[in-house]
RNA sequence: GGCCGAAUGGCAGAGUGGCCAUGCACCGGAUUGCAAAUCCGUUUACCGCGGUUCGACUCCGCGUUCGGCCUCCA
């Protein structure tokens, strides 16, 4: 029985399809204007995790993520560069998407752009002027009227009345309320603009996400995630843009991921402490941030520090040299114990931690069965892997994994074999001086040797 | 100020009303020419104060501390 953590309830809740056997869920993705963080991999790891596991579990999973790619960011940054605002988007959409390959994400199902949906937008903000729930004002802005949708706040626990206190928003006369949000904007002279009946503009942030769902998945759907800064306003103004556009129940469950602070502070630009994904994955393989971020629970806050990385590797290659030295195979059954106390693991809300745990136990079992020089070690190892396959971890080969790449500077792989050979032929000969010689020469380049029965192996350590 | 979350062993991080988390690190043993890897074993814990209970880290209350959101933000 599948639970997960609906943050409109604020509580851990069964699982129940709108169409049996069938999940629609909407992710909000990226703003384009800049690389993707460490954050934003949070969000796309752990919701690639969600799918995997539920397609697993044998749901038909329509997976859809949006790109916004008009924006005052995106206009600003463009202007800067003195380039085109569709330059720049298509060259970060680019980046993104290579960092989703990178780091083993599956392509969402439709990946729909704001600019490519806004007829459907203009109908909806027609739409809710039409029915009272949004107002054009003198300057050509459209608002969307808070007052009037009796439960606005209701995802986050808000309410008008107690929010106008410490209020923060623009005071800006021409809306009737202050929390009232734009769902047009007047374009400003030389900026990119769309036609609509209130003049040449383009859209706010919320109304893009509402129309976008309505196009890809219908008015009504399973699960909408997203990054922890958007239940409020950004999903608070989705649910009073759709359900009173659309008349019906916009979102069954709300997941939410946790945020990424780095070296216990905050992430933030003033603070120099941002991290790309990319700066991230020229110092760390990819699998190894993944296991990172796949390691805690999707919705705790997590610190991205070095030291975790460390860790996250001495983890990692645990579970890559239990598999070592083993003919694995494909099409192995996973059935069994290992496999049911992993899918309860995922069943709660989608315990990662808990699932890699049964992983290593795995492992230990693996490795005794080696030992023993079992042939079960084989097939374990194998359905280890299968497990490890459903969060989208283990799929490298192991002896590919552990030799790693050869960074600037390193030896190749070939002058190492050549090091080992010579080692090994020292030792044949008892000359340990020599042997161990090479050994710590070997080590101080950063390769680790392992001696076996097989023969010495060896391994990069970063 | 409002809403929400968290406080677990040296670190990271799950979980449960009474019994092993797991990983990294540490210590002892096995193995090894010595290592590495691996196995076996030991040690270290549940923020404070009340309450419920035969029994609470686990439930309830209060307090303290920390964090997220309340403005664009994953």
């Amino acid at each position: 029985m599948l639970q997960l953590h609906n943050t409109l309830t604020n509580s851990k809740v069964p699982f129940t399809p709108i169409e049996p056997g069938k999940i629609r869920l909407y992710v909000c993705g990226m703003t384009v204007y800049d690389y993707c963080h460490i954050g934003h991999a949070r969000v796309m790891v752990s919701f690639d995790v969600i799918t995997r596991y539920l397609r697993h579990a044998g749901y038909e999973v329509e997976y859809v993520r949006n790109i916004t790619d008009v924006d005052d960011k995106i206009i600003k940054r463009a202007a800067e560069n003195g380039e085109a605002c569709d330059q720049l988007t298509e060259r970060f959409i680019a980046a993104m998407h290579e960092d989703e390959r990178a780091l083993n994400v599956l392509k969402p199902d439709q990946e729909p752009r704001a600019t490519a949906h806004m007829e459907a937008i203009v109908d909806m903000v027609q739409t809710l002027i039409d029915k009272g729930f949004a107002y054009a004002a003198s300057n050509g802005d459209v608002y969307y009227r808070v007052d009037k949708f009796a439960t606005y706040g209701q995802l986050t626990n808000r309410k008008l009345e107690g929010m106008r206190a410490g209020a923060r928003v623009d005071v800006n006369d021409v809306k009737e309320n202050p929390f009232d949000f734009v769902l047009w904007k007047a374009a400003k002279a030389g900026e990119v603009s769309w036609a609509s009946p209130w003049g040449d503009g383009r859209p706010g942030w919320h109304i893009e996400c509402s129309a976008m769902t309505k196009c890809c998945l219908g008015n009504h759907f399973d699960i909408h995630g997203g990054g922890p800064d958007l239940p409020f306003p950004h999903h608070e103004n989705e649910i009073a843009q759709s359900e009173a556009a659309n008349g019906e129940t916009f979102v069954n469950y709300w997941l939410h991921a946790g945020a990424v602070r780095v070296n216990k502070e905050k992430m933030s630009k003033s603070l120099g402490n941002f991290f790309t994904i990319r700066e991230v994955l020229a110092k760390y393989p990819a699998e190894i941030v993944r296991y990172l971020l796949t390691a805690s629970h999707y919705r705790s806050q997590i610190d991205y520090a070095e030291g975790a990385l460390v860790e996250a590797q001495s983890a990692l290659d645990r579970l890559y040299t239990a598999m070592d030295q083993l003919t694995l195979v494909a099409d192995v059954s996973l059935a069994g114990p290992h496999l049911e106390r992993f899918n309860a693991a995922m069943d709660d809300d989608f315990n990662t931690r808990e699932a890699i745990a049964v992983l290593f136990d795995m492992a230990r079992e693996v490795n005794r069965l080696k030992r023993d020089a079992d042939a079960g070690a084989a097939k374990l190892a194998s359905q280890m892997r299968g497990l490890g396959n459903i969060l989208g971890l283990l799929e490298m080969d192991p002896q590919t994994y552990l030799k790693g790449q050869a960074g600037e500077g390193d030896l190749s792989d070939a002058a190492i074999d050549a090091l080992v050979a010579q080692r090994n032929e020292a030792k044949t000969n008892r000359d340990f001086a020599l042997s161990d010689q090479i050994r710590d020469q070997l080590k101080d380049a950063g390769v680790v040797l392992e001696d076996s029965k097989e023969g010495a192996r060896w391994k990069r350590e970063s």
